[in-house]
DNA sequence: CGTTTAGTGATACGAGCGTATCATCAAGCG
DNA sequence: CGCTTGATGATACGCTCGTATCACTAAACG
């Protein structure tokens, strides 16, 4: 048998491919040929790897994942010390497109998330859409916060946590749509946070 | 010649089509053939009305627009005397999938508004997202409402309308993406609103 | 009345898609 | 060494898509 390759390594690389097409030219754009070439290996190599579109795809999908928890933890860690409000900044501003990586993430993010609305079998075949993994998060880091006395004690905590979350899908699209740029998003969100939290003395 | 048939009912008919496919089956599932059946006429047909597909989009994203303001300006009406306050709320419930209608119109639009992303193109060749409008429309009646004492002297009309355009359409998203259901979007919506809206007397 | 022509049907074309088939190549093992 | 087998290349199949072609029908008009 001939060189006797990594295959994990190989998979990354055909699923980072994907990823690439999905975040420049759309997911939809991101046929097998296309894919093959991006990753500068023939489209008979993608089949090998990835027996099926769809096996290739929920590869690609987690390995966005990772890259997507990766930046999240990353933003959270910028803002210093572990608390409740960095913990939200963090999460939030982390997931909204302002540079170039977090562009890229958030469009092929996207490109999977409209994926499912057409195809809601794939979605059904393998469980755990989680952002409501993150709403609860938020929501638990907002009530710490409210104790902590830096929330006015009037806010539901979960309510205010879906909202911000869907504040920031909704900032999201608005740059990607080429509504606004993410700068002015981050200060919509600023916003809305800092309105949110007390000002700290 | 045959019948003289009324064109602009015609076009209407495989427009509206169009989009009863697009907001049960996906914008995607929308091919010439698809929207011929649906609409009950031969592709021929679909082809003489509409040369190319982009127009027949373009002319079903159209009615689609008809719709949505319809929808809008209805709900608003049904809110009582027109103010600051009823227009606000009027407009972003309206917009909000909680009802079968709005189901339908929000899942049409959002396949236009992914369009959009995968062939800016066609945006490009037609002017007018109309988002702008709402936005600056809202930011205008927060204005008038603040001037009132409705709303408190701090707060930014505009970033404030962009923020509870964005949230509106983060919820609406997360509904059709099954998430949760119209009526916890609304929760959520109204819970922001009654904190942006000093309490009436 | 006969010719024009708006409207309609049947069918074909070329391209792109996911997937399948078949042959080939080279490293490892007995 | 020779056979097995993991890895790879070339190519084809069947389908669906948007679009194009060609013929036909029947109402309108001189």
């Amino acid at each position: 048998m001939p060189k006797r390759v990594d295959h994990e390594q190989r998979r990354r690389q055909i699923g980072e491919a994907l990823l690439r097409i999905a975040s420049t030219r759309g997911l939809q754009s991101a046929t097998m040929r296309e894919v093959a070439a991006e990753a500068g290996v023939s489209l008979r190599l993608v089949q090998y790897y990835f027996h099926t579109k769809e096996q290739l795809l929920l590869a690609a999908l987690a390995y966005l994942g990772e890259q997507l928890t990766e930046r999240v933890s990353a933003s959270i860690r910028a803002l210093g010390p572990v608390t409740a409000r960095t913990v939200v900044y963090g999460t939030l501003t982390a997931a909204l497109p302002t540079d170039e990586e977090s562009v890229r993430l958030t469009r092929a993010y996207t490109g999977f998330y409209t994926l499912v609305f057409s195809e809601p079998e794939m979605a059904e075949r393998h469980g755990a859409v989680y952002p409501d993994k993150l709403e609860s998060l938020l929501a638990k880091h907002i009530a710490a916060a409210q104790e902590a006395g830096e929330v006015a004690g009037d806010v539901d905590p979960k309510l205010t946590a879906a909202a911000l979350l869907a504040l920031t899908n909704g900032l999201g699209s608005s740059v990607l749509g080429g509504q606004r740029n993410g700068a002015a998003a981050l200060r919509i969100l600023e916003d809305q946070l800092g309105r949110l939290f007390r000002p700290l003395d």
